[in-house]
DNA sequence: CAATACCCTACCAAGTAGGTGGACTTCATT
DNA sequence: AATGAAGTCCACCTACTTGGTAGGGTATTG
């Protein structure tokens, strides 16, 4: 399951994938509008930023605003800056690879599964980028 | 991600398909091959009873066991025991659905994308079995 | 009686969801 | 050029839940 920080991650794109290319937009007006928690919307934000997703403007006039064409931006980068994996198991993750312990990796019965998972998983979701999730 | 406690599971699954139709299994054994936490595994196992996927008997000689053929039990389900919902939202789930706060049930945009993702998972999941555990 | 599943409680570490207060930056106004 | 309001940025902090560990006691079976 995506965590409650994921599902407000989107809310706030959704609103700000609306508002693209008319300049910074609030936090304030964000938190509001999409009904998320002030303070927790901005830790959110600033994380989207650091990880090169969003751009802000400080001082009067300021706010945040998408970097790139929002079709540039797929969500499954949104997940895993928020989240984490995607995948079921880190043996099988793509950008958070970890040996399973205690688990022979020669053969493990999940590991095939659980790429199959991961590619179906990530087949629609490198796919998807933030202007789907207007209409 | 999987929690660590789905991945025992599956883990002494494993271990008691090899064993199938030999009568019951000590959790010290599981928990010996296996190398899983003693205590852990007890509960795993207790839970794995009471959703009907094991059999266990007490007393001297007793043990665990698998209930019905390993080709009868899907991963899925073992998933939605001991961790819960599979889908990425709530909202999308088929066993432990609930609606999105906040968030208009008309379009969500997240919404179809994650029912897309639910569906190859569950295309996956639901169709192999504790016996595929085993090679 | 001994072996074994079953069950209960307590505990610690880590993660999640959110809040507080204040420092820093920018811009418009004067 | 100084000031002050409007903003982001940032370092903690609290409360709650989850993951995992550990010990000990009870019930049941051979």
């Amino acid at each position: 399951m995506l965590s409650r920080k994921a599902q407000y991650a989107f809310r706030a794109l959704t609103h700000l994938v609306e508002k693209y290319d008319q300049g910074p937009v609030l936090i304030s007006e964000i938190s509001k509008k999409k009904k998320i928690p002030l303070k927790f919307l901005e830790n959110i934000l600033l994380e989207l930023k650091k990880a090169g997703i969003l751009e802000s403007k400080k001082g009067k006039g300021g706010g945040y605003y998408i970097k790139n064409h929002p079709s540039k931006t797929h969500m499954a980068n949104v997940i895993r800056i928020v989240d984490g994996p995607i995948a079921m198991l880190p043996c099988v993750s793509l950008y958070f690879y970890e040996r399973c312990k205690n688990c022979n990796e020669e053969y493990c019965a999940l590991h095939d599964t659980m790429i199959l998972v991961r590619d179906a998983t990530l087949g629609i979701l490198e796919h998807r980028t933030l202007q789907d999730l207007t209409n």
